[in-house]
DNA sequence: TAAAAATACTCCATAGGTATTTTAT
DNA sequence: ATAAAATACCTATGGAGTATTTTTA
């Protein structure tokens, strides 16, 4: 069930500068300095004691295990950018009003109001006291609880 | 071309415990305390601004959208663990042999020699000690470790 | 000789550790 | 009562920055 840990700020380095063929690009893009890659990029290949890059003029190019890994490794991030996006996409917004007896309010739906908020936070949940509020609108809110009849 | 960023470490934390189920076993496996998987959670679910998790006893729950988060990040990792997998079976095998003093032996080269091996199981190394071994045909050396001149 | 990468060194911010409190059952 | 998560506070190490050297076309 365990898995082996990845080096995951190498792979983050090493996905950039494949993708740039560029030390220095690389480093503009995740906004740090080139010898921040070129580090990263070199522990990457130290620990597989595998060449990534060949480092020739005009510009660098991966070896054959580069490749492989590039573009793995591009399947990767792929997969969990679809991931957020599809999170972030189902976060549903809007507003809900809800009347309730007073009494009903403070036992029972205020404390569990919080977690409910923190687990929907972009919901705007209003709660409206029928005790407090008799003329309100039931036709307006979107949950009315009643007990009895 | 250049992506967004994602958030490496809270990712990692958050896939282990995702599957445990539990902050303090995927603190564990990742050989870190409880409070640093707990950090990271929390700073990934403030990020999204969404609840992966749903903190009640006896077990912690993935929330709707912790689950397609966790699932999706699942399978990227699963993608760089096969990349990683693809690139290292290609290793080079075969035998080294390295000729060195016994000193720079049991101080320098065998403290290391653990961790080689484990990164490189399928490379055989044989160190000969010049001093146990001085007829040895240095010729037949991979590597001949010298001092001085 | 010019461009990009590697290296040497310093330093600091980000994580992580320890201790403790809170929470939920 | 207990087991796990959250919080507070401190520390330290990994990784970044700057400056410089090396490489190679």
């Amino acid at each position: 069930m365990a898995r082996k840990p990845l080096p995951l700020q190498q792979i983050n380095a090493f996905e950039a500068a494949a993708r740039h063929l560029s030390f220095s690009r690389a480093a503009q893009e995740l906004n740090v300095q080139q010898p921040a890659i070129s580090r990263q990029v070199a522990a990457l290949e130290g620990w597989l004691g595998i060449a990534l890059f060949r480092r020739s003029k005009p510009r660098l190019t991966l070896t054959e295990e580069g490749h492989v890994l590039a573009s793995t490794i591009a399947n990767g991030f792929d997969a969990m950018h679809a991931g957020f996006e599809a999170v972030q996409s189902r976060r549903p917004g809007g507003e809900i009003v809800v009347n309730a007896a007073i009494g009903f309010t403070s036992f029972y739906l205020l404390p569990r109001l919080a977690e409910f908020q923190s687990l929907h936070p972009n919901i705007k949940v209003q709660v409206v006291t029928r005790d407090q509020n008799p003329d309100y609108e039931l036709s307006q809110c979107d949950l009315v609880v009643v007990f009895g009849e």
